[in-house]
RNA sequence: CGGGGCGUGGCGCAGCCUGGUCAGCGCGCGUGUUUUGGGUACACGAGGCCGCCGGUUCGAAUCCGGCCGCCCCGACCA
């Protein structure tokens, strides 16, 4: 992308409705604006980090077995009729009417539209067990929207859920989940703690929410520093095992986790000081088994192995999308700004072009751009320096290719690494070879 | 939903209390000169129904009423 006619609208200053850093640094850093309370378009450069957040996602759910589906957003009032939800959901639920007077909603999630799905189809224990989950916008009407868009009221979720014959099929599909959830937020570079959860409205008895650690997250969290320790790739666990994922749930269970409203400090002094952790951090993702709830309620069941209708046992595991994104700049950023972990970078380098007009350097920059484009972002724009190291700072980019008169008369162009601040003068061959 | 606050060019703000040469400042934007490796300097210029509706008044950004929108704290949540 060329950064003169793109639509990255850059702040110098910081609008005044942004409390916190993720909030301040999206809007400076032109990656969405609001359109309305809780509600935010996402510009071209904050889509790309969107979409690359969501595609993580989508890779980790597709290795863990889960099939993609897309469920619509809005969603007839029917279905929550039955679950008995479209009465007790309350004033978060955004309904609608269309021409016909008919009841609609705009979906807060999807329990009630898998389930329908399933019962259409599924007959029989032997399609179980199943695993389905779509990456589609929802809508709550928060009493208070805030935090840019880490609480939103339209927000982006992968929501999946879980269909099996029997409690034990749901064990083991809840901790497939989890782990599958460890290696995608490992895979953006964060941190992230199961802990024990209330279940909350959705229901049911077990229940766990992700939090990733990040120095301004919104809660305090205490750990056992054993987390840090455990391997959660396929080397440390084969994710289809029932073996091993009641191995991955004992180590992550059983040692101390919480946020401070479930503190015990009492059982937290107890540990050994030096694998005391302390810390702040977002929650990101929560997972639930719920049992029969909706299937009994919507008299979903399949033909048992003795053929007596059985009700399938199911779970629901979220994770928030559009949330993560801020998430990650809560945990990576800087007084010059975003700090992008090279997995969900808007873009993989800015070129910054140090004298535009040039041609020395025009020619050194347009030559690495048409090597590295489309992901690579080149600021062209007929700005001062300052102004283009400013802002490739502020939009965290993890390398910058720094071409100035300097360099460019002997072939060289200055690598800068956004996360260290390292720099190193290279040709351009090695330079590339770098960044790829 | 309870409490607090704010709506004035794209952004950040002053002006309001004490109505009238009050529509202003900084940044940004355009043109020119200047500068040329960390948000350069100067000059000229464009840009605003002062959130909306109504009222008071000879006169309203300023006073009064209603409405709308947004933010912050708290209770609640992916």
């Amino acid at each position: 992308m060329r950064l003169s006619h793109s639509l990255v609208p850059t702040l110098k200053e910081t609008p005044t409705e942004a409390q916190i850093v993720s909030h301040r640094l999206m809007l400076r850093a032109g990656l969405v604006r609001q359109t309305a309370a809780g509600i935010y378009a996402w510009l071209p450069a904050g889509l790309r980090v969107l979409q690359k957040v969501a595609q993580i996602v989508r890779e980790e759910q597709d290795a863990a077995g889960a099939q993609e589906l897309l469920m619509p957003t809005i969603q007839p009032a029917e279905l929550w009729r039955e679950s008995g939800r479209y009465e007790d959901y309350g004033k978060e639920m955004l309904r609608l009417k269309d021409r016909h007077e008919r009841d609609l909603l705009y979906g807060p999630t999807n329990e009630e539209m898998i389930t329908d799905l399933f019962r259409q189809s599924v007959r029989s224990y032997r399609a179980l067990p199943q695993i389905l989950y779509h990456i589609q916008w929802k809508f709550r009407d928060e009493v208070r929207p805030r935090f840019g868009v880490m609480r939103g009221r339209e927000f982006l979720m992968k929501d999946a859920y879980s269909f099996d014959i029997d409690y034990a099929g749901a064990v083991a599909s809840y901790r497939r989940m989890m782990l599958s959830y460890m290696r995608t937020f490992r895979r953006m570079g964060l941190k992230a703690i199961p802990m024990q959860a209330e279940s909350g409205p959705i229901g049911g008895n077990m229940s766990h929410e992700f939090i990733i650690l990040a120095p301004t997250g919104e809660s305090a969290v205490y750990y056992d520093a054993a987390f840090e320790e455990i391997d959660y790739s396929a080397s440390g666990f084969d994710i289809f095992s029932e073996a091993d994922l009641e191995r991955f749930f004992g180590l992550v269970t059983t040692h101390y986790a919480a946020t401070d409203e479930k503190h015990n400090p009492a059982v937290f002094a107890a540990l050994e000081a030096g694998r005391r952790r302390e810390g702040r951090g977002i929650e990101v993702g929560h997972v639930f088994y719920f049992g029969t709830k909706y299937s009994a309620a919507m008299g979903f069941a399949v033909a048992g192995p003795d053929g007596r209708p059985v009700a399938p046992e199911m779970g629901s595991y979220g994770i928030g999308v559009s949330r993560l994104v801020g998430a990650l700049i809560e945990a990576f950023h800087d007084e010059a700004g975003i700090i992008w972990p090279d997995a969900v970078a808007p873009f993989r380098a800015a070129i910054l072009n140090l004298k535009a007009g040039d041609p020395a350097c025009e020619r050194m920059a347009e030559d690495l751009y048409a090597k590295l484009a489309p992901s690579v972002l080149y600021d062209d724009r007929e700005e001062r320096a300052g102004v283009k190291f400013a802002d490739a700072d502020l939009m965290g980019h993890p390398w910058q290719l720094i071409v100035g008169p300097r360099g460019a008369a002997r072939g060289q162009v200055e690598l800068k690494r956004r996360a260290s601040g390292e720099r190193q003068e290279l040709s351009l061959d090695s330079a590339l070879a770098q960044i790829v």
